[in-house]
DNA sequence: TTTTTTATGTTAACATTGTTCACATAAAAA
DNA sequence: TTTTTATGTGAACAATGTTAACATAAAAAA
């Protein structure tokens, strides 16, 4: 679509398009106008027809990224056809799905760079916009069909979400080699989160990778 | 001690002083030559006699900041005449009162920012050398002691510092407001990740706050 | 159609950044 | 006293985000 003539036809979108392709190889930091120009074949300033400055392209970035991170993670948490603790279970291996395979966008969308304009776009209080939101939300739901312990939801979501934050972190700021073992260090932080959540004396029926852990007696 | 004269001294131990007093106030990505020029009354280009560049510096950062940690984190841990899961709790409290009281020293020392540049300081798998070190040596202290379940430790401390890891970036990296209730986080924090740690049918006496908790039998 | 307005793109310039180089000065070593 | 080494300065560099004056083409108005 890039046609070779003064006026670009869809220069806005192809920044976005541009800047995310960027972001799946290299971190935001290294993202500069000049890059975005080049690809664009455009000027270096033409980027100021479209965003008031490279922070309002982060901005929408940071947008968009909330709304694919959201759509991500929360998609197993809403299927209603599946038992909760599955759920739970499939969007917490999203959630680090994600972190890994989107690890640049993930530290946009998390980290402390752009808090200021993260704070713009997303209040984490407004929860009906935020995977968040939608966390809490499932927790309550156990909560009141027995299937969870009755607790401050509010606590144990952000517990819930900080244990995910913990590790996804860990894991994609080059801590150790725990890459390598992500997949079973989430399977054993699973269980801890689950435990630490649940009512006791429930015993869970699933056909995922942790159940027969659960339906085993313990020690 | 600053002399008025062509040379200055002590350049090179003063420009880092001036580094960490900035980063307790603002973030590293803030801190300019300049500011270190300005603020040590010479010229931009002397940092150059002291440090191979701007990178070497925060190298240098970096180092001194772990030992900062280390020290600061591993203190309670290590202090053998404290009952094993007082020192837990009384460590990982530290770990989070020192990522809320130096969050753009926490920020440097674990954030993805200059991770190379730490990967060539510490190896976390040096574990002699590290807070993470200290930590996976007192969970096998407690395994051995029959205090803490038996299982593979280097798991159990991932998670351990996992949990302390998220909940202290969630509240530095301006999530909510869960500072103001950090201190309640934390409690329910540890017993979270006590239980999860503990041998069945372990009763402790403990002074700390969580020590009425623990003793109460549960739901 | 013709004219005017608006949207979009370019070029040149700016201050700030980290960095380097040739030079200057003072302390230490010979 | 002379020489060497360590340390500091000033000018210059390319790259950065940004702005201002100008250019072009499409849309709107006449």
């Amino acid at each position: 679509m890039i046609k070779n003539e003064y006026h670009h036809g869809n220069l806005k979108d192809d920044f976005l398009t541009i800047a995310f392709d960027f972001i799946a190889k290299e971190d935001i930091e290294k993202l500069t106008l000049k890059i975005l120009s080049d690809a664009t074949g455009t000027s270096r300033s033409a980027i100021y027809r479209h965003f008031n400055s490279k922070d309002q392209l982060i901005e929408t970035m940071i947008q968009k990224g909330f709304e694919h991170f959201d759509d991500f993670v929360s998609l197993a948490l809403k299927d209603k056809n599946k038992p909760l603790i599955d759920r739970f279970y499939l969007s917490g291996k999203a959630y680090l799905e994600f972190a890994k395979q989107n690890s640049n966008l993930y530290r946009l969308l998390f980290g402390n760079k752009y808090a200021n304009i993260r704070e713009e776009i997303i209040s984490i209080k407004d929860v009906d916009c935020s995977g968040f939101g939608a966390l809490k939300a499932a927790v309550e739901e156990g909560q009141a069909s027995g299937i969870l312990k009755k607790e401050d939801s509010f606590y144990r979501t952000i517990l819930l979400w900080s244990s995910l934050h913990g590790l996804s972190s860990l894991i994609i700021d080059g801590f150790m080699d725990i890459e390598k073992i992500s997949d079973e260090l989430y399977e054993k932080m699973f269980q801890d989160m689950l435990s630490s959540a649940v009512a006791s004396k429930v015993k869970f029926l699933s056909s995922m990778p942790f159940g027969e852990t659960l339906l085993k007696p313990k020690i």
